[in-house]
DNA sequence: CCCGGGAGCGC
DNA sequence: AGGCGCTCCCGGG
């Protein structure tokens, strides 16, 4: 009954008690779970506060017992043999929404070894499906599903038939494992809602704990308990995200990347169209069994090849908490459970859990927040404390090698270079300023602390793991194990930082990660400085690497340079270790977390590295991908930039060409977005894509979640109009692009203005010789509405006059059309230069067809009324939205600078007819009149041409000039805004 | 035109 | 129910 702790001061600490005290003596008090819980808040003049009185069962036996997760427990003779069953039930809605089961396909292997790497498709295993018809089976159905090869299928008559022999099936079969995809948010759903609905026989057999009567079902994705004596391995479960590389998580994208199987993706609304009773042939109804048949082996052949099995288990082990928390939940319980054995095991009181509340030390920080800020209202989280180091880089494509240097681990190597623990860091004061002080670490002669100390010994297990590795005696199987074990200790080791910071964690520790993360930078800082006084450049870094240009082309120098530098810094610690973690043989650096690099590999190999770039990104079209893969691969290439350009133009228009072909195939174009709530709960769905394609998938009786991946793709309006739908409305679900055949339309303007362009754009930013308008103008949209105001000035006026032709400059410009009065003809007044086709003879100005003189004055009326028109059309003020898509053309301006108005259109509205426009016409009028620039152009026997006729008609050209400048000169600055047309210059 | 908040990445 | 740093893009005033 008694028993004496030594106190752990953090432990007071964190409870927000602000008293530490160092070893106290508590009173243990033991009672069973039948009675009921102490308030964990209540006191007397006896005792001031009471510990652990909400403890769970299931907490206080593993760490009683030192169970560090899965063993053999003697409490019984528990009668376990490993079996792994996948099943797959296909679900239909009909009738008021709601979902049945049609069809559910158990695949059962028996006494795998979870450690053998045998694939499970070299394995025996039994499959069986069990299906029924909606109305009826299609004829002779029966017959042929009894003839199938090696799947058993039984007809059910019925649903609850359906459910009662799959629950005859899973309690023969006693799976100790099911591997599902989808089972917990969605199978095991309607699974429940079915089996308590028609009554099903024995339904709890699901799990392995007996009950009569039904549970309240939990909402969606909470019914893990249903399956209790029984792991459920979900490949679409938070836990196995971390473990599989996908953009999507889907079956099909998980098969093709992981299997390299292409698995045929079934629409849902076309279930009820495969189990039509009324055609002739079976044929259609076996396919679909078949696909169930094989989608329960790809989730098996999934589950087997990302180990997620042997990877959990061996977290568990370290962590010492229980396997399906592991399996289906995030790394925070991981973490307590391990820092509670740890703890446990020191004779230390841990805090308490508080279920679904922040830590106390959380909470109390918030409260004295609030005191501090006079009242500022609960902006919903606290400020974040600082993490990571992120140099500037240096922008460009770099060409010698690129030395990476990173440090290994470095928090967790923080942890234990500094000795940063609860034990052993004091706590700070809150600075009246409200600025967060960091804590010190503690001196040298602090002995070592719990968290460095269970740093170092997992680092120091997988240091032992990895030499066992280097047995070349050693078997594929025991390789696999060692390194999945590798894998494990380091994953753990990493996680530990992350939860100090997490406000819900039970051992949050604000000030310590604080203090991990300052040393971080701290650490970064000097590894730059260090590598600057050895004269070597830093391009960039981030966190804990840095970027080093060796400056040299030879591979071995540039090994040697690694190698010196790794040195240097290696020498000013302890623990901490830095490394080459690669060679870029080029790097394409655009901008912070942005890059993409060729990267050498052993020999003379190479691979390309790209990091955060849109094509890395799920929200751009495969098209966009391939494109922009493209493109890198020649601004990789380490051609002269000018076959590089030359080439990414070519196949710009190429694709082009072929988007507006239609010769691209609609899965290019589906673009992928995260619900980042349930559908209903956007206060502004109407303008989000991928909430309206969730909301109609909901409206067929689909799911759509909070968390899940939507695929849409854009499509014309309908009626053809593409300005008249809103953005949002336009996106469709692939498969009712499908459905529809021909009637929606994907927007290929769309698609190559936002979803090609600008991430070419960005690529090509830093390379010469191409800007954005040439890039929109090889994709064949408008350049000119891509041109930015400094490009667009800098087109008219040139910063570089002489530089630029006439025929350039006013390549748009309006011609003067002087129209003859005896004939009635109409023709453009051609520069005088210009000897075959300019109308000013040495005479005089005349009519090239009827050889009439035109008089003077004449011409000075037709000009100014020409100018005339041309103000006119300016003030006219006509703007047009610079989206080719929308291409709206309004006279109203909007409130709010250049944004377009119609509604759900993101692009930015310019004049049609812009001030810049005028001006440069003005200035052509003019030119056409300018003697001296006409001379000078001339040369060899036409200049003496040009220069008698100038001469001659020297008096027309100068009356004309005048004529054009006073409308230039005198009001210019009305229509002008010099500082919008000279803001290239700004720089 | 500026400012903020999500997404989604990187580390 | 792990952290923070950084583009981007989109709404809103």
């Amino acid at each position: 009954m008694k028993d004496i702790y030594e106190d752990f001061d953090r432990a007071v600490c964190l409870r927000g008690e602000g008293r530490a005290k160092k070893e106290t003596q508590w009173l243990k008090v033991v009672y069973g779970f039948n009675e009921p819980q102490l308030p964990n808040n209540v006191s007397s003049p006896n005792f001031s506060r009471i510990f652990a009185t909400n403890t769970t069962a299931f907490e206080l036996l593993v760490l009683k017992r030192k169970i560090m997760g899965p063993c053999w427990l003697q409490i019984k003779n528990p009668q376990v043999d490993n079996k792994g069953v996948s099943c797959t039930r296909t679900i239909v809605n009909h009738r008021e929404n709601i979902r049945e089961i049609v069809c559910a396909t158990a695949r059962i292997w028996s006494n795998i070894d979870i450690d053998d790497p045998t694939p499970p498709e070299a394995l025996p295993c039994t499959v069986r499906t069990f299906v029924r018809p909606l109305d009826r089976f299609p004829p002779n159905f029966e017959v042929r599903a009894s003839g199938n090869g090696k799947g058993l299928i039984s007809p059910m008559k019925n649903e609850r038939m359906l459910l009662n022999s799959l629950l005859v099936t899973i309690h023969r079969a006693d799976p100790d494992v099911i591997v599902g995809h989808e089972f917990l948010g969605v199978s095991l759903d309607v699974l429940l809602h079915r089996m308590r609905e028609l009554k099903a026989d024995h339904w709890s057999r699901i799990g392995r704990f007996r009950r009569s009567r039904w549970p309240p079902i939990g909402r969606q994705g909470t019914n893990l308990r249903f399956l209790s004596g029984r792991l459920l391995g979900d490949l679409a479960s938070d836990g196995a995200k971390d473990m599989i590389t996908s953009t999507t998580w889907s079956l099909t994208e998980m098969c093709k990347t992981h299997l390299k199987s292409d698995r045929q993706d079934i629409d849902p609304d076309d279930t009820a169209s495969y189990f039509d009773g009324g055609v002739s042939s079976p044929e259609r109804l076996l396919t679909f069994v078949r696909h169930c048949e094989l989608d329960a082996h790809y989730q098996m052949a999934l589950a087997a090849k990302v180990q997620i099995l042997p990877l959990t288990r061996q977290l568990t082990n370290l962590a010492g908490n229980s396997w399906n928390k592991t399996l289906n939940g995030g790394r925070a319980e991981r973490n307590e459970y391990i820092l509670l054995h740890e703890f446990h095991r020191l004779k230390y009181v841990c805090p308490d859990k508080l279920w679904g509340k922040k830590s106390a030390v959380a909470a109390k920080a918030e409260n004295e927040d609030g005191d501090a800020e006079g009242g500022k209202t609960t902006k919903g989280k606290r400020d974040k404390y600082k993490g990571g180091l992120v140099f500037e880089p240096k922008r460009g494509l770099w060409d010698k090698y690129i030395l990476v240097m990173d440090f290994n681990s470095l928090y967790p190597s923080i942890i234990q270079e500094y000795n940063i623990d609860f034990t052993t860091v004091e706590s700070v004061e809150v600075d009246a300023d409200g600025e967060e002080k960091i804590p010190e670490p503690p001196s040298s002669e602090v002995p070592q602390g719990v968290l460095p100390r269970l740093i170092a010994t997992l680092v120091n297990r997988r240091r032992q793991v990895k030499s066992l590795m280097k047995d070349k005696k050693a078997t594929p199987a025991q390789l696999l194990q060692w390194d999945i074990k590798q894998m494990a200790l380091k994953l753990t080791a990493n996680s530990m930082y992350g939860c100090l910071g997490f406000e819900y964690s039970r051992f949050y520790a604000r000030p310590l990660a604080a203090l991990t993360t300052f040393k971080g930078r701290e650490i970064l800082t000097h590894t730059r400085e260090l590598a600057e006084s050895m004269q070597l450049d830093v391009v960039y870094g981030d966190t804990d690497s840095v970027f080093v240009n060796s400056n040299v082309t030879e591979l071995a120098e540039a090994l040697k340079i690694s190698a010196e530098f790794k040195k240097a810094v290696n020498d000013r610690y302890k623990l901490l270790e830095i490394d080459l973690d690669g060679i870029f043989q080029r790097l394409l650096l655009l901008q912070k977390k942005k890059y993409a690099a060729v990267k050498v590999e052993d020999g003379s190999r190479t691979s390309t590295e790209v990091k955060g770039l849109d094509m890395k990104r799920r929200e751009y079209c495969v098209l966009s991908k391939t494109v922009s893969q493209y493109v890198l691969e020649q601004i990789l290439s380490g051609e002269a930039t000018e076959a590089v350009v030359e080439r990414i133009h070519e196949y710009l228009t190429t694709i082009g060409e072929d988007v507006r072909g239609g010769k691209i195939k609609l899965d290019e174009f589906i673009i992928f977005k995260r619900l980042g709530k349930n559908p209903e709960d956007y206060p502004d769905a109407k303008s989000q894509p991928h909430v309206q394609v969730a909301l109609r998938m909901k409206a067929r009786g689909l799911t759509a979640r909070a968390g899940d991946v939507i695929p849409y793709v854009f499509c014309i309006g309908e009626g053809g109009e593409t300005a008249k739908t809103a953005q949002a409305d336009r996106a469709k679900h692939p498969d009712e692009v499908r459905r529809s055949s021909d009637e929606l339309k994907i927007d290929y303007e769309h698609y190559l203005a936002h979803q090609i362009l600008p991430p070419i754009e960005r690529l090509c930013e830093p390379i010469e010789g191409t800007d954005r308008a040439r890039l929109a103008e090889c994709l064949g949209l408008d350049p000119n509405r891509y041109r930015s105001a400094a490009e667009s000035e800098e087109r008219y006026f040139g910063t570089l006059d002489s530089l630029m032709s006439d025929a350039e400059r006013f390549k748009d410009a309006e011609p003067f059309l002087v129209r003859c009065r005896s004939c009635r003809g109409q023709v453009a007044f051609a520069p005088i230069s210009d000897r075959e086709s300019s109308l000013l003879l040495p005479s005089g100005p005349a009519c090239p067809a009827c050889q009439s003189a035109l008089g003077t004055a004449s011409l000075q009326v037709q000009l100014e009324t020409q100018i005339r028109g041309h103000i006119a059309k300016y003030y006219e003020s006509w703007t047009v939205c610079d989206d080719p898509t929308c291409g709206n053309r309004t006279r109203m301006m909007g409130v709010y600078g250049r944004r377009c108005l119609r509604q759900g259109c993101r692009g930015t509205v310019a004049f049609e007819y812009s001030d810049a426009t005028l001006y440069n016409q003005l200035r052509f009028y003019l030119s056409l009149f300018d003697a001296e620039k006409a001379v000078k152009t001339s040369t060899g026997s036409k200049a003496d041409e040009v220069k008698a006729l100038v001469d001659l008609q020297g008096d027309f050209l100068r009356t004309m000039a005048a004529t054009a400048e006073k409308y230039l000169n005198q009001s210019g600055r009305r229509w002008v805004q010099l500082s919008t047309l000279f803001s290239f210059m700004k720089m």
